[in-house]
DNA sequence: TATTGATCATAT
DNA sequence: ATATGATCAATA
């Protein structure tokens, strides 16, 4: 599978590491320009653009399929919007859950876990006074969660499908979870989805997805870079 | 003003 | 319709 820009999947990890820090500095416009494509006018119209943007300047071949970003790596590949410090602004969107299915609520077979086992962080600025196509790409970040991260991001997990579990998936809000929440993920509030009630009757309700808190990634790339050696504000 | 809930585009 | 990619915008 060739992408649209003709670039070929990376065959290594260090590969991809590679062309992703080789974007480092880039405005958002060259790697549009290398692509043949426009910066949209208005982020509001194109809220996945930034991240479709980085996919495809790397050779990822998976775009909307249920696959990793690099399949025969197995690395997830997610943009992070960050401050003029650095710092994300926003949570970052991991999957949506099934509720309806036991096996996707069981942490060692859920699709988090398997999402968030190798990921490629690309930092991005995210200043709304700074231009679209100004924005400049970040330096990335290869990441597997460590074993205190994973056991966090478990226990998180967990409490909230043990609640689903028993009926209370319906009235589950943002505000649980101490590093990952989950929260609604649909195309509006008319979007619904089948859900146990506690008497184990069929509800409809909000289609949710997990999502790491701000706080986590924060952490994250606070953590690597200090490792690293490398910058700080 | 930080966070939760709602929403937008594209591809399959 | 549902999956991918997220950010917007109302609320607390």
């Amino acid at each position: 599978m060739i992408p649209p820009s003709g670039l070929p999947a990376p065959e290594t990890e260090a590969e991809l590491l590679r062309r992703a820090r080789r974007l480092a500095g880039r405005p958002l416009s060259f790697l549009a320009a290398n692509l043949g494509l426009e910066v949209p006018p208005d982020q509001r119209h194109a809220k996945g653009w930034v991240g479709q943007l980085l996919e495809k300047s790397l050779g990822s071949t998976a775009s909307s399929r249920a696959v990793p970003d690099f399949e025969a790596l197995g690395v997830e590949m997610k943009t992070l919007p960050v401050d003029a410090r650095g710092v994300p602004t926003e949570s970052t969107f991991v999957a949506t859950l099934d509720m309806a299915e036991s096996d996707a609520m069981r942490w060692e077979h859920s699709s988090i876990r398997k999402k968030l086992a190798r990921v490629l962080w690309i930092p991005v600025e995210a200043e709304p006074t700074i231009a679209l196509g100004d924005r400049r790409v970040g330096t990335a970040l290869l990441w597997s969660p460590s074993t205190e991260e994973e056991a966090a991001l478990r226990q998180d997990f967990e409490e909230i499908v043990d609640l689903i579990a028993e009926g209370f998936g319906e009235s589950i809000t943002g505000e649980r979870g101490r590093y990952m929440q989950l929260r609604p993920k649909g195309a509006s509030s008319r979007t619904l989805r089948w859900a146990t009630d506690p008497e184990g009757a069929p509800v409809r309700t909000a289609p949710r997805a997990f999502y790491l808190r701000a706080g986590f990634t924060a952490e994250l790339v606070r953590r690597h870079y200090q490792l690293a050696g490398g910058r700080r504000g």
